[in-house]
DNA sequence: CTGAATCTGCGAATCATTCGCAAGTGGTCT
DNA sequence: AGACCACTTGCGAATGATTCGCAGATTCAG
């Protein structure tokens, strides 16, 4: 018996476009729809920006991929399968850090606790100012 | 000794637009541009957008005003001087919750301790799923 | 009161994302 | 293998949000 592709078993059709997206995402990390078409081209240049728009939806939708946030601006897309982990973005220099998700855990079950709110600490980034800016500021 | 206007000793210029844009702000909680646009135009009708974009940004960069983010869309202003607090936007409903900062003191110590950042939980919302719909999950 | 620097209104430009539609393709059922 | 139809794609246009360029108006120091 076949052993239905993970795309096909999710009820989707398997296209050339829709494999090399779902590709793309797992290679690069926390990458924008406009990067993910950048990389599938190189594959297949004749990948429409606005299908990877429409894949990166669909693939979200069956729980392939997930959106965050890291910054100001659009969202970025990573695989569902990867480790969660915090995002720690500088508002000073901008850059980005990361942090496992178990800084957040007593955060996490206090919000549960006291407002039944599930968290998902990963969707948006910690903003704040990273210890290099911190530092900077003193002088 | 006349006291400065609060704009004036920001070293900038006392404009209507300028104060009416400050004001709206205060007045209104986390409003989008163009809400701040609306509300000037009640006393201002001619207000353009751009003029609200303008000195949103600089009234920010003279710490008066502070964006947030509360979806995955554009930015909300509101006053600085206002009690920070957390948002909970749940991705279900849409719904926006508040929580004290203090929920999250426990969570910012440890971000602080472990990697020197100073976390602003407040400028971007917190997300996951509230409490009504998580019940509604488990029919 | 004057002049230079700063602001404003307006329309156009950008940028990111979404749509509409006609042509192409994938999966299913003969 | 062949036919059919729903699903996809490419393309170009539409949107919506934010930014720019510029010429005329305003603010404020002198
Ligand atoms: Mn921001
Ligand atoms: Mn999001
Ligand atoms: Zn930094
Ligand atoms: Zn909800």
């Amino acid at each position: 018996m076949a052993q239905p592709h993970e795309l096909r078993e999710r009820g989707l059709r398997l296209t050339p476009q829709r494999e090399l997206v779902l590709a793309a995402v797992r290679e690069l990390d926390h990458a924008t729809p406009e990067e993910i078409a950048e990389k599938v081209r190189q594959t297949h240049p004749g990948i429409n920006l606005s299908t990877a728009y429409r894949n990166l939806e669909t693939l979200e939708n069956v729980g392939l991929v997930q959106h965050s946030h890291l910054g100001h601006g659009g969202a970025s897309y990573h695989a569902s399968e990867e480790v969660a982990h915090l995002h720690l973005v500088c508002g000073t220099c901008g850059s980005v850090g990361d942090a496992p998700i178990e800084v957040a855990s007593s955060f996490v079950n206090e919000l549960s606790e006291d407002y039944g709110f599930r968290t998902d600490v990963s969707h948006f980034a910690v903003y704040g100012t990273c210890s290099t800016c911190s530092q900077k500021e003193l002088e």
